[in-house]
RNA sequence: GCCACCGUAGCUCAGCAGGUGGAGCGCCGCCUUGGUAAGGCGGAGGUCGCGGGUUCGACUCCCGCCGGUGGCUCCA
């Protein structure tokens, strides 16, 4: 990955005279008339333009404008003379930037009230220089535009101005110093982290301990930071989560694609919506052209979109992909474990709408099946906020604000702005809040007010007219990696943890008493599996006690010592987690648990060897 | 990105006013064939994050970098 920073070369020289004649134009040189000119009292800027990223031009110019009115203050010279000298770099950018940085920053000098006169681009030109002799008249500077380029909208969210409201259940918005939160702490703590008003001091967060020890995901040096790798029982854990996500969306509608992870900087309608999305980007070079690794789904399917025939009849039109990977190159000191990645898993669907009325339709059933999947997940505490311009609150009151509050039967965090900054109207979020304080938002769903228009999506109307859809963005789960910082997180404060079982990477684990039981053990793991569970056998040369342990310790739900009296009997008995004590069960009971348990859930084999001795540790 | 702290065996950590390092767990071997949260004995395993500097000598002191964590900033 590179991140090319602009750059200018300049040497500065105060001039008692400077003369220049143009003598060849070039096939690049830029159309230009008259013979040899003459200043007196000048400032000459040798100047060159080097490759680097087109984007942040303005910054560049801006800075470089600085340095020189800077030095024309310093010398007190009378004029400026730029004259583009391609022999002080040999990084050169293409001409056309180059010249075009060259004007930006005539033009610029020239708003700062300077004379500035220029010599030609891309001509041989001879020419002739008296300095003076004082210790400031020769300057050599290189000029970088300032880091990287920081999208607008990050500048724009740092402008807006918030208004913070609650917004009870019966759709009463309440100012928020006069909201009492006595029983609502979880959204206490998460208003307070919103407004910033309050920060407890917190250690590293449970989750991170927690993933390394159940070899779920690990940080991986050799990467950049933020980007993590994921053992067996982690990448299971994903898929499974992944899968059934994707079950609940073509449940509800939405149509699978898949889109290409980078996209060209040049392309002016991504060019354009970089600058609305708060979000810093990586960026690959591949073949003299600047990539940058996508940070959501939406470029590749609004690019698919735009390139499709939709009629009336077919909205709301719905399409999802779990985009994988996402990339948001966070600042370093953001990123914690599985709760903030540079690299992570996100389910991502756009609706088509007709109107702003089917739009508050739509976003309303999928606040719902928001809520439906972080349940079935798993996750239950979290809170609600929801983002709105003051126009689209007054406007949709009735129709959508209320209803949404009745929706959620809970007080909801309000944010209100005067005026729009981003793509959308409103947006929803549930909010993870940890027992630190911190919140993580999982689920949400926007209103996108300007992006049909940007990338041309079109859909045709009863009257045969073109016309501009509404578009819904929804991320019904959140970032994969994020739900499972959340099961963590909730484990951590529970006290007990566990997964929900059809997530459960062991879901029987078998410890046969003898080595003589062996065989038995694993001929009902087979069994188990054969019926779509992940059942596995502890053969190692340890202690009833110790291994028993060690599934409780990985959270195994159901726990079965298999010896001479369950040979005679043909009864097991279950060690059952959730409930803390041992169960005397027949094999099919066990099944029928887990197929009540695991009922509506996707199924995947062991993701590690049935027996235990064969497994590795991934563990650091 | 800024400030602070941390980086020693696979893991968690101890250690050294500067003289080439330890524990527990894990791993390997042997003994133990066991009844629901740690059985016993033995062994192997370390460029002390990386690169410079100071010094006769650096894991230890200094500087830089990398990585992690916390705070700030930030978090559609």
């Amino acid at each position: 990955m590179t991140c090319a920073i602009p750059s200018m070369r300049l040497l500065l020289l105060h001039a008692s005279r400077f003369r220049f004649e143009p003598t060849k134009r070039l096939e690049i040189g830029e159309d230009w008339e008259g013979g040899p000119r003459e200043f007196r009292e000048a400032l000459v800027v040798f100047t060159t333009v080097e490759k680097g990223d087109e984007a942040n031009q303005e910054a560049l110019v801006e800075k470089a404008a600085g340095e020189i009115a800077k030095q024309v203050e310093t010398v007190k010279a009378e004029r400026v003379v730029l004259y583009p000298y391609a022999h002080l770099s040999s990084e050169l950018s293409d001409p056309a930037t180059a010249l075009k940085v060259l004007r930006a920053l005539e033009g610029r000098l020239r708003e700062m009230g300077l004379e500035v006169h220029r010599a030609p681009f891309g001509w041989y030109k001879a020419f002739s220089v008296e300095v003076k002799g004082h210790p400031l008249s020769e300057l050599s500077k290189s000029i970088k535009a300032e880091g990287e380029a920081v999208p607008k909208a990050l500048v724009a969210e740092k402008k807006a101005v918030s208004h913070w409201f609650i917004l009870t259940p019966n759709g009463d918005l309440v100012p928020i110093e006069e909201f009492d939160f006595t029983a609502h702490k979880d959204l206490k703590a998460f208003a307070a982290y919103e407004m910033k008003k309050e920060r407890r001091v917190t250690k590293e967060p449970a989750h991170v301990r927690l993933m390394k020890r159940h070899e779920i995901a690990d940080y991986e040096p050799a990467s950049d930071p933020g980007n993590l790798r994921y053992p067996p029982k982690g990448r299971l854990m994903k898929s499974l989560i992944e899968e059934y996500v994707e079950e609940e969306l073509q449940r509800y509608g939405a149509m699978p694609s898949e889109t290409p992870v980078m996209y060209d900087m040049g392309h002016p309608t991504l060019k354009s919506y970089l600058n609305r999305f708060p979000a810093r980007q990586y960026v690959v070079e591949s073949e003299g052209r600047r990539l940058f690794l996508r940070f959501a789904a939406c470029f590749g399917q609004f690019m698919l979109l735009a390139d499709s025939t939709i009629t009336y009849r077919m909205l709301p039109l719905r399409l999802y992909e779990i985009a994988k990977y996402a990339f948001r190159r966070e600042q370093r000191g953001e990123l914690a474990g599985l709760r903030r990645l540079r690299a992570f898993t996100m389910p991502d669907m756009h609706t088509l709408a007709r109107d702003e009325s089917q739009a508050i339709e739509e976003f309303l059933r999928q606040t719902a099946l928001s809520r439906k999947v972080l349940e079935a997940l798993g996750i239950r505490r979290y809170v609600t906020a929801l983002r709105i311009t003051r126009d689209f609150y007054e406007r949709h009151r009735e129709d959508f604000v209320v209803p949404f509050a009745r929706l959620i039967g809970e007080p909801i965090l309000v944010e209100m702005w005067d005026e729009r900054f981003f793509y959308f109207v409103t947006k929803f979020e549930f909010n993870y809040v940890e027992a630190s304080g911190k919140a993580a938002a999982l689920s949400t769903v926007q209103i996108d007010v300007e992006n049909a228009e940007r990338y041309g999506i079109t859909y045709v109307d009863e009257n045969g007219v073109r016309r501009y859809p509404v578009i819904l963005h929804c991320s019904v789960s959140g970032a994969v990696e994020r739900v499972i910082y959340a099961l963590l997180e909730e484990a951590e404060r529970r006290g007990k943890g566990m997964f929900p079982t059809w997530l459960s990477p062991t879901q029987v684990r078998l410890i046969p008493l003898r080595d003589d039981m062996l065989e038995e053990a694993l001929a009902i793991a087979r069994k188990l599996r054969n019926r779509g569970f992940r059942a596995d056998v502890d053969d190692r040369d340890m202690t009833v006690q110790k291994k028993v342990r060690e599934a409780e310790m990985e959270w195994v739900p159901y726990i079965v010592v298999y010896g001479p009296k369950e040979r005679e009997s043909g009864i097991l008995p279950v060690r059952v987690r959730e409930e803390g004590k041992i169960i005397q069960m027949g094999l099919e009971d066990l099944i029928e648990r887990l197929e009540r348990e695991t009922r509506g859930f996707p199924r995947r084999p062991n993701a590690l060897p049935i027996l235990l001795s064969r497994r590795p540790r991934f563990s650091r």
